[in-house]
DNA sequence: TCCTATTTTTAGTCTTATCTAAATTTAATT
DNA sequence: AATTAAATTTAGATAAGACTAAAAATAGGA
């Protein structure tokens, strides 16, 4: 149906709607696309003609609706086949993220609802992110980032927002993972660092960190 | 490493050699990769210049040492998926192909080991061909094709020669799955036709069927 | 409003993998 | 050995997706 570029561009702009709420520039995309905004433009263009996005020129982008549910797609495959690389071949969360960025593309509708049914129907990724279902909807859930706590406040590790190797290893190097129970116990004015209490074990985390990780209270 | 069209390139040269035990011309790879004689040469010059192949003009080439882990490696990881598909995703046999034609191209060794390790280092696909192992070692079995066999041999169904769909679902449809042993009741020498018996059921085949039929006796 | 810095687009190239058409080489047959 | 047929290679073109450099549009500050 469409290319591994015009994917994973799709992707791309689907991401960052999220993130700024409005059209997506050719810079944006390029930074998140990790190439010249000439050819985001090229792109762009070759997109829009296919009706998968809206495009003025010099009004940057959004996604169609045949443009989101085609994004929404290969972020539900990137994020089975991530649960499978965890859960079924011993992969670390850290390590899961470029093969399914391969694994994405794959292309074969059976293959992602049975996928899917191995899997359990699972509703996040290794993350912590949501895994769309069949129709494309995403289950939405308030969490909130670490940072954002007060001291006294307490709540569940639910996700991450940073999913880079050196951030994951981070965590684990600490035994903080995604269900752990953290307590805020300090939090330092002058630099946002905070202390905090992960099986009864205190830790002083950057505010790099705390800003990087999502908790349900 | 390479890329997907290089990898199918050593992927049809390899199973190529194998059929014809001589240089591969240029012709037969045409036809295996459905391209134009022209593509083939201009692709057979790069791999050629990548060292993958031992090309001369006009002569037809030969895969080198490295060419053929290339190539060994691919199909490894082919059979693995073959597997995968059929044993935890449901996937009849006959559905496998296409899909594997994609995944064989996903790059990480762990992933490879470890989908290995999962399937527990299956022999055998789900249409009997080997499976390499890491050091692309094929396990050599001396199967036979169904219409060598006379009347009144009997053997075990171990393999097809064809895979394509039409063949595989004539299969299933008249329930000739590997592993069932077959008895060949009658051979018409006029039309090489054969009845066979097949879990105490008799039926009548074609030499177009018995000669894509792997059997061991 | 005007000027300048930034962003975006255009124009022209490049690489990979294809193709068609034409030229060349090899193989087969008289 | 000469001729013809078949196989193979070369030459030139195309499409996708990237790039660089230059032009054009927009936005922010004086
Ligand atoms: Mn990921
Ligand atoms: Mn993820
Ligand atoms: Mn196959
Ligand atoms: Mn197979």
């Amino acid at each position: 149906m469409f290319s591994l570029s015009e994917e994973n561009y799709l992707k791309a702009i689907f991401h960052l709607e999220r993130k700024y709420q409005a059209g997506v520039s050719t810079n944006a995309l390029s930074e998140e696309m990790d190439t010249k905004a000439s050819s985001v433009t090229d792109m762009v263009k070759k997109l829009s003609e296919k009706k998968l996005v809206k495009y003025k020129k010099y009004q940057g982008v959004k996604l169609s609706e045949k443009g989101r549910n085609a994004a929404v797609e290969v972020i539900r495959k990137h994020r089975l086949w991530e649960v499978f690389l965890v859960e079924k071949l011993n992969f670390n969360w850290d390590e899961v993220h470029e093969i399914a960025e391969q694994l994405e593309h794959i292309k074969s509708e059976k293959l992602t609802r049975e996928l899917d049914r191995f899997l359990e129907h699972p509703s996040r990724d290794p993350h912590g992110d949501p895994i769309p279902d069949a129709e494309g909807n995403f289950s939405v859930s308030n969490k909130l980032l670490l940072s954002e706590l007060e001291k006294g406040q307490e709540g569940i590790c639910v996700g991450v927002k940073d999913s880079s190797s050196d951030f994951l290893r981070y965590l684990d190097k600490n035994k903080i993972s995604l269900g752990k129970s953290i307590l805020v116990k300090d939090k330092e004015p002058f630099d946002e660092s905070m202390l905090v209490e992960i099986d009864g074990e205190k830790l002083r985390i950057s505010n790099t960190i705390s800003a990087n990780l999502y908790i349900k209270i």
